[in-house]
DNA sequence: ACCCCTTACCTAACGCGGTTAGATTTAGTT
DNA sequence: AACTAAATCTAACCGCGTTAGGTAAGGGGT
């Protein structure tokens, strides 16, 4: 078997099917055999389109950043755009959650991710902040949005919250009191990260109206 | 060559090995058979007191855990305390960057770990936060801590911040700009966690405050 | 004091997974 | 039509996590 009539590879179709992979089974399945089973390929023929399995993360990692919609940032209401991005940027990370620990620590090339800090950084200035105070803005917002997408609070907690009472009561308290609100245990996330959002926000606008 | 006469190894000697190992040399360097050497002993060896590499990052987790000083939450002031656990949480972690992505989306189960969320959680309800209340704002603080201690906001932008002016240019303006605080450039993600931090707190003292 | 079992190291080797070399067939270009 | 480049293949290398089994030192029971 030689050259396919038809390609049956490209850096982006790889990419994808990684995302899936990685998504469906884990980070220890994404191999480059598995990855080319699925794509009905021998593993060696990856190598036509990506250099090395890093780079493949970082081709998956692009693809993840074109995702990101960055359309919100043009609201002229800055705080609802900012407030949107921040939770789009946020559920695309929460859709494939192990990449973040695969891709941080990383260098910033990739010119769709530029891009996107860029315009955060635009929409800040133009609410009112200075470059620099944009800045520090940003990576605020960008902590909060990769740690809570990162760590799924929640997801720690495995044991019945009345488990932890005899040595954790303050815990017990709080996984139990939290089951009863809207989305219970699994919205706590959720609500955690709304939460700091809002703190953000609220600080954000109260540091522009005093200046 | 046989058992020694003084044992060379522990769990907690190999876990702290390790972490050294990986601050000095990345988490690629981080291999069973370095780790050995550098504890002048053969790579089956660590199998005696390690179940495996995933149980030796459990291992180093605990060690770092422990390192996390929770006096402050003791503090009668609630906001400085927190504040300064915050603190002290992330600086841990920013000394061990390499372990956030290696550990993050494990289950919480280590005794250690359990005890610093009770605290922290303990010390949201005695300022006055309700138990559900206390576990949102606890999530939030944790995705602020761990996701500065993360990214490094920073370090993904290696290019003199002239360089992107052509395509980008607010973010150019914003680390130029940046370049002129105190601490400059790589001060911006000790910058960007205090404010996220103060805004936190700010928010929880006025929810607090009109309850 | 001796024996024996356990402990903590060793050497050797297995197997998986990333990667490379080189063959083969088709596409595109002159 | 011939030649080069491209896209897949097969085969194999090598490094690393891990396991099997050997060996010398500790330490408890008689």
């Amino acid at each position: 078997m030689g050259r396919p009539s038809q390609p049956l590879l490209s850096r982006a179709i790889i990419a994808r099917a990684a995302l899936e992979l990685l998504n469906e089974e884990g980070p220890d399945a994404l191999k480059m055999r598995s990855l080319a089973d699925r794509l009905g390929v021998r593993g060696a023929s990856l190598y036509h389109h990506v250099a090395s399995k890093d780079d493949l993360l970082d081709a998956a990692s692009e693809l993840l950043n074109e995702e990101i919609d960055l359309g919100p940032l043009q609201d002229p209401q800055w705080r609802r755009g900012i407030a949107e991005y921040a939770r789009g940027y946020r559920r695309v990370y929460l859709q494939h959650p192990h990449m973040i620990a695969l891709v941080a620590r990383r260098r910033v090339e990739a010119d769709r991710a530029l891009i996107g800090y860029d315009a955060l950084l635009a929409a800040l200035v133009g609410a009112g902040c200075t470059p620099a105070g944009a800045a520090e803005a940003a990576a605020a917002l960008d902590y909060l949005v990769l740690g809570s997408a990162l760590e799924t609070f929640t997801a720690g907690f495995t044991r019945a919250p009345a488990d932890y009472r005899p040595d954790y009561p303050a815990l017990a308290d709080s996984l139990e009191s939290t089951g009863t609100r809207p989305g219970g245990l699994a919205g706590l996330d959720d609500r955690g990260f709304e939460l700091g959002l809002r703190f953000l926000l609220d600080g954000l606008a109260a540091q522009l109206a005093q200046a």
